[in-house]
RNA sequence: CGGAGCGUAGCGCAGUCUGGUAGCGCACCUGCUUCGGGAGCAGGGGGUCGGAGGUUCGAAUCCUCUCGCUCCGACCA
């Protein structure tokens, strides 16, 4: 993308209403604006991120074997009735009156209607273990939203609900839900703690909490210092073997994690006092195993082997999609700007050109964009006339890991800038290296 | 929903107390100079002061109502 003919509204100043370091940031890098209280257009920056982490969520969803569908936004109310949860959802619940003042609501989770799916489909044992999800926009008429796109009132939310013939099935389906959620985060670059949390009203038994640590967080999170070194990695892992999925879900969740919500402070005194912490995080998603709760309110029921009739066992999962932005702005970023980890960022690599008309360097930075393109790997070249200052603040501010800075005096000599964000240390190379050096880096994100 | 604030140009703000030609910085447009970390000079465009009603010779400013937004608190992916 040439950024000339780009949309990138960027602010030299810090928006008013902003109070945290994502919110100016997704604000002054051009990436979203507020149009209501909690309701956020996604301009192009910020949309070609949010559609990255969607489709990191459905690379993992798919390798753990789930299957994706799509639900509407608009849900009607007889459903919710059914479940009782119509009465009990109170004020949050966005409640609606089509023309023939039919009542309807804008889903604020999709329990009732996967269920409904479900029972008009699936009647026999030997039709499970299935687990469906979508990706999709909810919305909660959250009492007071904030922080941008951390606490809006539309959000977009990956929810997955898995059923199973019997209670072991479905706690195997919340082990794999855990296992796929770890690997998902550390592909975004961040460090997500399963953390034993309170279930709320969706109800149910287990239920994890995975949050990432920011002071920024709402939550109140007590743990031992030790889990944060906990990594999946590539580790190759079968999602239908029990007891290895299992065995890593008591990796990741034997060390003391909790919320305020389940905090002991009898078990969390027990940990070595230099590893043990109290920090703030941010809730980037949650597991429920929740058993018959909603199969048997809404009648849905399977054929077992012997001829009998149960109530699916069922759990939903939950990551926030859209949160997760501003998650991992407040994770990674410095005084300058956001800095994208490798696998979400919108663009892997800028280029910058220091003086834009200077035929070497125009040519130059031309050669590098289509090198780089025929890797598969889109450039946001900053072609604009501008100084080098503006250009540098605006790829910093935009936080892109990767830049390639290319001006008259490095030419002279065959070699162009690489440079981290994170660092901040540059090579110099010649163009041609540095298109490799750049696909190599994006070789395994 | 309780408490506290704020709505003036695209953004950040002053002006409101004490009514009298609507301003500043950034951004934007034109020209010249400049050009490796948000350039300088000169010129220029842009605002029914959130909305409605009222008081007044005259309202951004005073009064009433209303809409929107933000912050603190209780609730939440």
């Amino acid at each position: 993308m040439r950024l000339t003919r780009y949309f990138l509204p960027v602010l030299k100043e810090n928006p008013a209403e902003a109070q945290i370091v994502s919110h100016r940031y997704m604000l002054r890098a051009g990436m979203i604006k507020q149009q209501a209280a909690g309701i956020y257009s996604w301009l192009p920056l910020g949309y070609r991120v949010l559609k990255r982490i969607e489709q990191i969520v459905h690379e993992e969803q798919a390798r753990a074997g789930h299957i994706p569908l799509l639900m509407p936004t608009l849900q009607p109310a007889d459903l919710w009735r059914e479940s009782g949860r119509y009465d009990d959802y109170g004020q949050e619940m966005l409640r609606i009156k089509d023309r023939q003042d039919r009542e309807m609501l804008y889903g604020p989770t999709n329990e009732e209607m996967i269920t409904d799916i479900f029972r008009a489909h699936v009647t026999s044992y030997k039709d499970l273990p299935l687990t469906l999800y979508h990706i999709q926009w909810k919305f909660r008429d959250e009492m007071r939203p904030r922080f941008g796109v951390m606490r809006g009132r539309e959000f977009l939310m990956k929810d997955g609900y898995n059923f199973d013939v019997d209670k072991a099935s479905a706690l195997h389906a919340y082990n794999r839900h855990m296992v796929s959620y770890l690997r998902t985060y550390e592909r975004m670059g961040l460090t997500a703690i399963p953390m034993r949390a309170d279930s709320g009203p969706i109800g149910g038994d287990d239920t994890h909490e995975f949050l990432v640590l920011a002071s920024t967080g709402e939550s109140e999170v007590f743990f031992d210092s030790a889990v944060t070194d906990l990594k999946l990695g590539n580790r190759e892992v079968d999602y239908d073997n029990r007891d290895e999925v299992a065995a890593i879900c008591r990796e990741f969740t034997t060390l003391y994690a909790r919320t305020d919500e389940t905090h002991d402070p009898a078990v969390f005194d027990q940990i070595p006092e230099a590893r043990r912490k109290v920090a703030r995080g941010i809730e980037v998603g949650q597991i429920f195993y929740f058993g018959t709760k909603y199969s048997e309110a809404m009648g849905a029921m399977v054929t077992t082997a012997d001829g009998g009739k149960v109530p699916v066992e069922m759990g939903s999962h939950g990551i926030g999609v859209s949160r997760l932005l501003g998650a991992i702005i407040e994770a990674s970023h410095d005084d300058k700007g956001i800095i994208w980890p490798e696998g979400v960022t919108p663009f892997p690599v800028g280029i910058v050109n220091l003086k834009q008309g200077d035929a070497a360097a125009d040519a130059a930075c031309e050669g590098l964009y289509k090198a780089l393109a025929a890797k598969g790997l889109e450039a946001l070249y900053d072609d604009r006339d501008e100084r080098a200052g503006a250009k540098f603040a605006t790829m910093d501010l935009i936080g892109l890991p990767w830049r390639i800075t290319v001006g008259p005096r490095g030419l002279a000599n065959g070699i162009v800038e690489v440079t981290s964000r994170r660092t901040g240390v540059s090579e110099e190379m010649t163009p041609d290296a540095a298109v490799a050096r750049i696909a190599q880096i994006y070789a395994d994100v």
